[in-house]
DNA sequence: CCGAAATCTGGGAGCGCTCCCAGAACGGGA
DNA sequence: TCCCGTTCTGGGAGCGCTCCCAGATTTCGG
């Protein structure tokens, strides 16, 4: 290919990496030459000097059934996908379903397969994170994880003050008796919902107490806590879900219940998932939170890391805002 | 290592890769220093020179609102990355939203990163597998391609006679007006699971005339198709839905129209999704496939293919079966 | 018009591995 | 005992690229 273009492999490669002391005629030559020869260079040779893949693994460790379920972590895959292929860095996804899957995640990692990783693994006691302190590559964190707390690079969403801001609503219409559904509380995003909610009923002077009731995130557990909610505090009138889909959950649990939405009982649900809240009767209203911007971040942050930017780790918080339906 | 091993490196080569030819003692003293050292070779250097990357691609060439939808798709990258994983090889996931992304990712296929690829393109004019016939890069298809018909390996199922069971089912329960809400017509699932309705009514002397209404397999579709059919067809007393999320939009037509499920109107619906049919009500019956036993199909093809084995290029069809429950 | 600085080019080394080949060690039958 | 086939080992070449360095060429101020 360099013999085609006419110069020398070293001109050819600085040629095509653009690097500085080419003249413009020999790049016309090699880039000519590559064109009409369909040349693209051998990926593995240039990794092998360069100790760079291009590459960057998003690791999603969360168990099989949450991850297929939650449109969340298909709009994570695909948000990752187009940022990093849009600075041109090929995406290796890996599922971690288990502490089995563990070792071998970590192998691959530290294997100098990929460069960096994104990784999501929000439960408490996973023991991903604390893993992956002891490898020296770059992670970027998506949600705050469980595990670590200090000292890495993590893009997580305002869930607390999101949580404040739905229970606030509730409370701006005349609700005073406002309950919440809870997910799972080894997630810190569930924990912080949980907190804002306490946060807001506090501000105004109410009692907490009774008014909470775990679920799963899943729509079966909003439903089935909705209704131990209601049997324990029939006088409720609002209640806060820590996701849409326990807010749909709930719903059906009122609605068993002789109840009606919004007119005895006001939902607020989190997340806003585009294909859910809006499609519910009545329309969710919904904390919103935009899984885009966070795996932009993400990328962001990692890009900055790689090339050898010193960051300083901590976690960065977005913004979330309250998209008002006419379920409260 | 090969040295801290007190061995060459080609017997320290032989012994990783468990060649033929090794002294067993040999090789735990590679094996044990490899464990002492923590090494791991780097594969770069191997790809190099075995022209091989370990890893493949899995293509996903949908519309980004269909792949984020459907869960279909989430079965499908977390089953692919789990057989793949399993025999060593590492999953390269890209998305193919629009034309625009067609030629990088026939460049990034033809670079010589990935051995082979599973491509599910199911739109007819899909221009993505006939770029690809031009490639000699082994290729897998998810369900029959829209495009190009012979000569590509493909995993399909059974699309048609799934759908002569359902009806047969409605058949059976003694129902004779039986309607259809189809797919998107340019995707090849759909033809065939409308052919199959037709073939049940005509194998029954029925007339299906009047009695099919396009929908896009989400749905929304299937709720505004139902309504259309009712309308059209007011004594009708079944329908096919060629998606379980139309069934469920179907639902709330038949409901808004003041009809019950499944005493006025049996409903059926196609791909029995795990979190949706058992959940609905009444629970939805439905045609069952199993994707992951498409995966395992596809990716053991794919690994006879790079093996060399030379395969007769063909399309297997995977059998589907009835779920019967309550709404039909 | 000269010399020094800036710009450009090609040769050579080497990244870490696998594969080929020649030769050493081993084993068993004549 | 010797010979031949089998099993095992190490050395060397080379995969295709980038990077370093030395030398060639151009540019430009004095």
């Amino acid at each position: 290919m360099a013999a085609y273009a006419g110069v020398s492999r070293s001109t050819a490669s600085r040629a095509l990496n653009d690097d500085a002391y080419v003249s413009s005629r020999a790049k016309e030559k090699v880039l000519g030459a590559a064109r009409e020869l369909g040349y693209s260079p051998n990926q593995a040779a240039r990794s092998l000097v360069t100790r760079r893949t291009g590459a960057v693994a998003v690791v999603l460790s969360e168990p099989e059934s949450k991850v297929l379920d939650d449109p969340y972590f298909a709009t994570v895959m695909h948000g990752a996908y187009r940022e990093l292929s849009a600075t041109g860095v090929q995406m290796l996804l890996m599922f971690v379903d288990s502490r089995e899957d563990v070792p071998r995640t970590i192998r691959f990692l530290e294997g100098g397969h990929v460069d960096g990783a994104m990784v999501f693994a929000p439960h408490q006691g996973d023991p991903l994170p604390t893993a992956l302190r002891l490898l020296r590559l770059p992670v970027v964190y998506g949600g705050r994880p469980g595990s670590v707390r200090r000292g890495v690079h993590a893009v997580d969403f305002d869930n607390r003050a999101g949580a404040r801001m739905a229970v606030r609503h509730l409370l701006s219409t005349g609700r005073r008796r406002i309950a919440t559904v809870t997910g799972m509380l080894d997630h810190p995003a569930a924990a912080d919902r949980l907190a804002g909610w306490q946060d807001a009923l506090i501000e105004f002077g109410l009692d907490p107490a009774g008014l909470s009731e775990a679920g799963d995130f899943l729509m079966a557990s909003g439903e089935r806590a909705m209704t131990a909610l209601l049997e324990r505090a029939p006088d409720l009138d609002g209640v806060f879900a820590a996701s849409d889909a326990m807010a749909a959950g709930a719903m059906r649990a009122i609605r068993a219940a002789g109840r009606r939405v919004p007119d005895d009982v006001g939902v607020i649900g989190f997340d806003d998932q585009p294909t859910l809240a809006p499609a519910m009767n009545p329309p969710l209203t919904s904390v919103h939170q935009d899984p885009r911007e966070q795996i932009r971040h993400m990328v962001r942050t990692l890009m900055s890391l790689l090339a050898g930017d010193t960051v300083r780790p901590d976690t960065t918080v977005l913004p979330v805002t309250l998209t008002v339906r006419d379920s409260a």
